[in-house]
DNA sequence: TTATTATTTCGTATATTTGCGAAATAACGA
DNA sequence: TCGTTATTTCGCAAATATACGAAATAATAA
């Protein structure tokens, strides 16, 4: 019996992308920071801005925001009294490359 | 207070598309369907002609499929004795049309 | 009828994700 | 110094996901 492969590195960055994609609130946040005004030349936006418009607490979007960061979709810039996030452009370009890539198979 | 809005019914579609997306053995399965031969029309695949060419056990890639099939991406077609899977092709260029216009933002 | 083949479902363990409120942090203004 | 503001981290509970082997299913071949 001959031993299995792994995943390829390519199967792992689509399904890691996936992943950050994979809640309702991580894409409202990566749709929302897309469409925030520009902010020294990024679309940015502040946790505060957010939190109205979208169900869940605080300390929970706090946590989708770590995971967007962690998952390098996004970045936060602190600008007292408030912090700033970011898409990340380079980064968000490259999954969109890897997501178009996997559509257009 | 006003009350928080839920999520957009698109936010929760790209989330649902990407969930299915997000798992390494997910990816694979669906880049296997679409590559592989033709059968009656459509892209097909048995789950033991996948299963030497991923590091999961049959019933985890059985798992898998389900889950796929669940979400409407992958259809499976009784084809004694096994059973053929194969992309879902409707809905599968809908899903793809909703990645593209989520990414195109 | 019994074995074989292909695959799924079941039962179960473990890991990860999601959620919240309370407490912590950190700068600033009174 | 003591609030105020904006936000995160902590601690924990509940839900969901992932994984596996064993047993079940269902058609066919011997």
């Amino acid at each position: 019996m001959a031993d299995k492969p792994s995943f390829s590195e390519s199967q792992l960055e689509i399904a890691q992308i996936a992943k950050a994609l994979s809640h309702p609130a991580r894409v409202f946040i990566m749709e929302r920071l897309l469409n925030s005004n520009f902010c020294s030349g990024k679309s940015c936006c502040t946790s505060g801005e957010m939190i109205n418009d979208i169900p869940i607490a605080r300390s929970t979007l706090s946590q989708h925001l770590k995971e967007l960061k962690l998952a390098g979709l996004i970045q936060g810039e602190i600008e007292l009294p408030t912090i700033k996030y970011c898409v990340n452009t380079e980064n968000w370009e490259r999954a969109k490359q890897i997501l178009e890539n996997f559509i257009k198979q």
